[in-house]
RNA sequence: GUCACCAUCGUCUAUCCGGUUAGGACGGCGGCCUCUCAAGCCGCUAAGACGGGUUCAAAUCCCGUUGGUGACGCCA
């Protein structure tokens, strides 16, 4: 498949959603498997919609998720010419015709049809009138009433719409822009999409640019529709399903690789393979075994794959990816000078026990603050704070106070040695200890977050915990 | 209303130009491991919407029904 070209053409009316999104890996990854190009379209004609802002989050999720597109990008607010050159063709050719039906008279042309039961549809008043533009408002394109319009969808099959199903649609409206099945034909010819990759929601408008295209004489593109992604209730994704733009997985410290890899395995496989990296979708995925049929988001299953992601990333990446978060929930202060020296460890000990980079963050709190501001869960320390485990705290306080180096291994070492000589179990001593240490019983190995913490935070937390008294009243 | 599209475990899916104990994954449940929480490992759970055909044989092909979705704009 020589000279593949696709498209993402998003309209800037609001931020990349994941449905959006998904599309747009598709066609991404298409263009990349087949080396082809992959260009960017902002769909900008609806004025009163259309924001800045919106293009600007929109290009920031593509770059986010590692979607570069090849060339400058297109805004059609400025393309009015070309699409008009395009219309004069079409009009001087006899496949179009100005009309002046008001879109009064035409609502009343489809109540009328509606009330008949019928599809609800131009009536083809101007058609064969021969106004010129001094008479016209819009031009219509005079379509053919007879015949199937038929094409062969990539993941949807054959698809065929008789034709006398559609009436003759605008093409220019009366204030001289384009519309949009007329603007979309036009763009996609100019920049040679050769698939056109796009939401199923424009399955029905597909035959009507089918016939702009044979008007205008031009190469049919090959469509490929892909389905919707509707909510975990399988129903049309919307604000109670929370989050569905991209940026909000980015600002809740989810991987770009695992949401990219997690959407393209919606609506697509290859085999049993669930986790992909960016390489294997570009090698996997050529446009075939494409899901018809709409697909419900789980955000259980992204989680867990957000979590694969987490382990897998190299340490250096995954301490550079979580800083951002660190300084958000206030922890970047306590750092200290060499706040990437301390925030390794600290993922190394947590990375696994988080499934995104928010709450990665956030499992670092306990060993960042003092052991004065350390929040203990009351059912963990009235458990574990008894006579008995206060004594085993009393005991390692000065067991630890002798271990030098204060490192993990020597650590482990006297600790070890204090269980065996006294005829313990270590999960008679691990409890209090853990809880001391944590605030609450959770958390990596013991030596390890000691090691972390150092000796005088150590002891301190030990010695807070030997005070503890629960709060009065609790049952 | 008309037209188009869709239909395998709760969810994502494999199998689908016919023949399988219908496979995998997420979730859930249980177990192992273990100082905790995770992770990991093991096991269990659960599906061809319905009705007709065609055929020796249908989840797979055909028709219908039901259900869902989309479209029917001088929105995109």
């Amino acid at each position: 498949m020589a000279d593949v070209v696709t498209r993402f053409a998003p309209s800037p009316t609001g931020h990349l959603h994941i449905g959006g999104a998904r599309t747009a890996i598709f066609s991404w990854l298409l263009a990349r498997h087949y080396g082809g190009r992959f260009h960017l379209r902002i769909e900008d004609t609806d004025l009163l919609r259309s924001k800045k802002e919106y293009t600007d989050s929109i290009l920031a999720s593509m770059r986010w998720l590692g979607l570069d597109w090849d060339d400058d990008l297109t805004y059609q607010t400025e393309r009015t010419d070309l699409y008009n050159s395009y219309v004069d063709k079409l009009l001087e050719s006899g496949h179009a015709y100005w009309c002046s039906c008001t879109p009064e008279e035409v609502e009343a042309m489809r109540e009328r049809a509606r009330a008949q039961g019928l599809k609800p549809r131009y009536d083809g008043h101007c058609r064969e009138l021969g106004l010129g533009p001094g008479e016209g408002r819009c031009v219509r394109l005079k379509a053919p009433r007879t015949g199937k319009i038929v094409f062969d969808d990539m993941v949807k099959g054959r698809i065929a719409v008789d034709a006398s199903e559609l009436d003759d649609m605008v093409l220019r409206r009366a204030d001289g822009m384009p519309t949009y099945n007329m603007a979309v034909v036009v763009d996609d010819h100019e920049m040679g999409v050769t698939h056109v990759i796009r939401g199923d929601d424009h399955v029905s408008n597909t035959p009507r640019q089918i016939l702009i295209y044979e008007a205008l004489g031009l190469p049919v593109p090959r469509f490929g529709h892909v389905p919707m992604i509707l909510g975990p209730d399988r129903q049309k994704l919307s604000k109670r399903h929370g989050a569905r733009a991209v940026v909000e997985y980015q600002r809740d410290g989810l991987l770009p690789q695992a949401l990219v890899s997690y959407l393209a395995r919606l609506g697509w496989s290859h085999g049993d393979q669930e986790l992909f990296s960016m390489e294997e979708l570009i090698h996997f995925f050529d446009g075939k075994n494409l899901n018809p049929a709409a697909a419900a988001f789980d955000p259980a299953k992204l989680e867990w794959c957000n979590a694969r992601f987490l382990r897998d990333l190299p340490l250096n990446q995954l301490v550079e990816m979580v800083e951002p978060f660190a300084k958000e929930a206030g922890l970047w202060e306590r750092l200290g000078p060499d706040p990437y020296g301390r925030l390794t460890p600290l993922c190394i000990m947590f990375r696994e026990r988080a499934s995104n980079l928010a709450t990665l963050a956030e499992s670092f709190r306990p060993l960042l603050v003092g052991a004065s501001e350390l929040i203990y869960n009351i059912k963990d320390a009235n458990k574990h704070f008894t006579g008995q485990g206060k004594t085993h705290l009393a005991a390692l306080s000065a067991v630890f106070s002798k271990v030098e180096p204060f490192d993990a291994g020597n650590i482990e070492a006297a600790l070890n040695a204090y269980v065996a000589d006294n005829g313990l179990k270590f999960k008679e001593v691990a409890p209090p200890l853990r809880t001391a240490l944590m605030g609450f019983m959770g958390g990596s190995h013991l030596n390890e977050i000691m090691a972390f913490l150092g000796k005088p935070e150590t002891l301190a937390r030990l010695a807070r915990a030997q005070d503890y008294t629960p709060p009065a009243g609790d049952a």
